[in-house]
DNA sequence: GTGGTCTAGACCACC
DNA sequence: GTGGTCTAGACCACA
């Protein structure tokens, strides 16, 4: 599994993992219907606890990323991706917002943050073709 | 004051307090120099403890965004805002990626994601040249 | 647990808990990674409020010497500790200033004053190779 | 006057004035006898409170460095300076302890910890010699 | 069971 | 009147 967490984090582990899993997605390093680990094994691969995995699992499951089925095991949603709902877009824009402010009060220019902003989003996606 | 609190949200109240601040600053409302309201007199207009609002200027603070004297109050930084140190770069980059990568999986482009947070940016900076 | 307040001293109660935490971990009674009593149990073992303790604890995390997590507790930083920047000598500098200028106006001589600072710093130090 | 105050900084303005003016003594730039302004005047030259004034110089007056008349005014203590008494080195120790465990944590080495508080000592006796 | 957050209310140092 | 510190007690997120 190409997850790592960082345990001394401050941000919680199962956000970690919900963030390393959406990163996944996006790059193409899991497929649309490809099979997610079993929980209890990927708890064992990271160490760490198993209410952890099913946290971020079911977070995943309500955001329409992962379809959770008993038999089948977790897969990652085939076909029909969610989309940008306006609740997203919102959700997105009010974090932005944060971002930005930050970085404007510290005198980083409005191109500076859009090109970082580019830059990033091209990082995660570069290696898509590939697979 | 223009700060609006949500006290239903999941994310802390002082850190939606510091947040708030911070676009103050960004957007002009907030001068160098400019005094914030006390501690007390804040907490009793939002309606929350004033240990909440004291621990956001202490964060704001100790980023250098904020001034706290004993008699005189709080005021925002006069002269040398902080800068954008390498710490920060990194920590923007972080919260990016996991926006980026939302934002990827849901089928957003990348010049899409780019123009959202140039006009996000550009929506806080805009009333700056107004004070 | 070896720490010891003065309720009745005028330096904040915080303070004196940051300040025997550092000398316990520089003389080293606390290895790196060493777990550290939890807040709410070391408040009680010393009498105090536990966000006294908490404030203390969030201090030395600040400054790079201690970990918090949140399931397991709180840590002695494992590893690389946070090293002599400018800014803590320059406030190392501004600090002695003052003892050695009280230390002179009283006629203790210079040499009297290194070797007392070397004592001291020899003092601490003198148990940590029994570890 | 050669007094500065931060006035921004946190350590209490009567603190930074105890301090300055036993750098004063100490360095000779005030000489035993010597008339301090008033505190009235001070005060005004400085932009501060009287009453700021006034606990500073009390709190010299206490500790034997300075003499306080109704009529004469301000001096320093001529003669006999109060000498290095048991309760100071005590004080001394307890101050240099917390210096020298901060700094060992960090890794500074216990000659460079000596040679810092030499410099610093011979930084305020050095224009001695000249008045 | 751990730390994180919030509330309520008190006293003190500083100016 | 300002922020700083401390206490007491509560609920929640995390693991």
């Amino acid at each position: 599994m190409f997850i790592e967490l960082d345990l001394q984090s401050e941000t919680p582990i199962y956000t970690q993992l919900v963030d390393q899993i959406v990163e996944g997605i996006a790059c193409g390093a899991l497929q649309p219907g490809e099979q997610l680990p079993p929980i209890r094994s990927l708890a064992e691969d990271l160490g760490i606890n198993l209410h952890t995995v099913n946290k971020a699992y079911n977070l995943l499951k309500q955001e329409g990323l992962l379809q959770v089925h008993r038999k089948t095991g977790v897969i990652v949603q085939p076909g029909e991706m969610p989309g940008v709902t306006e609740a997203f877009e919102e959700k997105l824009r009010r974090q932005l917002r944060s971002l930005a402010a930050a970085a404007a009060v510290r005198g980083m220019a409005e191109e500076v943050f859009a090109q970082e902003s580019r830059s990033v989003y091209r990082d995660i996606i570069t290696n898509r073709g590939g697979e």
